[in-house]
DNA sequence: GTAATAGTGTCTTTCAGACAGTATAGG
DNA sequence: CCTATACTGTCTGAAAGACACTATTAC
């Protein structure tokens, strides 16, 4: 690190040398959740070059920090990153995902070629088309969550099956869950993973799929409509009643709120976590 | 990116280049919280090197990425690295705080030097001594949260005595605030401000100091004894009463509950944030 | 004494959860 | 017909907020 002192912050500027650090990358990886087939599922990559080739992944890859120096705009915001690769993996434009920041992921020897910092993204997508595989990956596929036999303290869980993910994903997938099941309580981000216009019985599936466990239906109703600005009424019905009969549902779109008031607390959670 | 395919793990980390990348730095800011004077304070250096010299900035630094090459774990963690640049500024050993990854960011241009991603930090603390001065800094001061006339949405702000902070860390302090706000509402992390043993008291002004607004004392108190885990007695009461009278309190310490059932919320959020 | 604070009792309102019941659809 | 589902009514218990009140200390 430079420490000659130049007077100016543009002095100091020209001649500062950022090749003088020990090389570090940084790289984004997303956790991609969706509902399919009535449950939870993440977007995986299969790995087709090393490390870990012929592991499944999270979508991620390196951000472009371009090489340009003092002062220069260049390289890629670090959440353009994460909708580029989420978009070279499913093939959808990128306004039509909910995308925040997770956390970051930065010790020493999670890859093995180099010290890399990943951070990682946490996105939530309604019902997609099967993903194509980007460049670095022999496929790319939703996978369920409750197939991945993850140590975290969700119910419907089959330990059996479990697919070793690469690097330390299975942390990252952890905690992006855990994210998701807590901001469902809170925030209208349920919303996010159903097309408009959907019936409340469609989102109560997506709060089963991601907390999994069943839900009171009628309990969950009169909630929902009771939460100001959480969904709003098209005035519409579904054109047929359900698949096993029943009447025809009503039909809403996303309301305004950004936070609920009051919030839907998880059930099974009463008794603290000590 | 080396492409040329060796066949096995080995022999593909042997071969390859961590330099081939652009140049990045990876830094850890910290936003270190505290209650004095009644007061919420944070930890503010002012920089003594440029670029902004005789600015107030977060206090960090650059995370010691280590030179080794494949498979070595070299280099510190991020968390590490927090912790280190904590106890430079405080000269408090580690473990006498809270501390959570708070954000990372990374936009281009926000460091003038070079492309730097920032892992972003959030330390609570009891009440401390006044804070000395690290390398690179001038000074070291804890400064009233207040007094920086931050552009969020808390209540008891003096925008006219704005410091502006070096490179984002306005931004970052203001994330960091509102983390800190939603998580004295479903965690015991206000017991992170005081030291044990503690009264109901003192922790209703870590809570107020936080929030900025004053809460109603009876109440609060039931509410708190109330939540399973939150506190414990220590069957002691305090030696005097309060400076301006009062009987003497009893006094409590941390419980063994990591989240809040039922939760504190805030007062003044009710009508929603739409 | 007065003023301030610690802590308790109790009432009202709100909300979550349980359960019953009605209406509408598919088969 | 039977069954499944959408939605409403109503009751109970938990909890938040408001207010009144007592007891204990500093001054």
């Amino acid at each position: 690190m430079p420490e000659h002192e130049p007077g100016t912050e543009e002095e100091f500027l020209a001649s500062y040398d950022p090749r003088a650090f020990d090389p570090v990358a940084v790289t984004v990886d997303v956790v991609t959740l969706t509902i399919r087939d009535g449950e939870l599922q993440v977007l995986l990559v299969l790995r087709g070059v090393l490390p870990f080739r012929g592991a499944w992944a999270l979508p991620g890859g390196f951000v472009k920090t371009g090489s340009g120096t003092a002062g220069e705009r260049v390289g890629e915001d670090l959440a353009a990153a994460a909708i580029r690769e989420l978009a070279e993996e499913t093939g959808q434009q990128p306004g039509r995902f909910h995308l925040e920041q997770l956390a970051t992921y930065g010790t020493p020897g999670r890859d093995p070629r180099m010290r890399v910092i990943s951070v990682a993204y946490l996105a939530f997508a309604p019902e997609l088309p099967d993903p194509r595989a980007g460049s670095d990956a022999q496929a790319a596929a939703w996978v369920p969550v409750g197939s991945l036999g993850l140590a975290d303290n969700a119910a419907g869980q089959r330990p059996g099956t479990t697919r070793k993910l690469a690097f330390d994903h299975a942390r990252i997938l952890s905690d992006g869950l855990e994210r998701a099941r807590s901001k469902l309580e809170y925030t209208p981000l349920a919303t996010a993973f159903v097309t408009e216009p959907f019936t409340i019985s469609e989102l109560r599936a997506v709060y089963e799929a991601v907390w999994g466990e069943p839900l009171h239906a009628a309990n969950f109703h009169r909630k929902v409509l009771s939460v100001p600005g959480f969904v709003e009424s098209t005035g519409e019905t579904t054109e047929t009643g359900g698949p096993r009969g029943g009447p025809r549902a009503r039909l809403y779109r996303r309301g305004d709120a950004r936070l609920l008031h009051p919030a839907l607390l998880r059930p099974g959670l009463e008794e603290g976590i000590r």
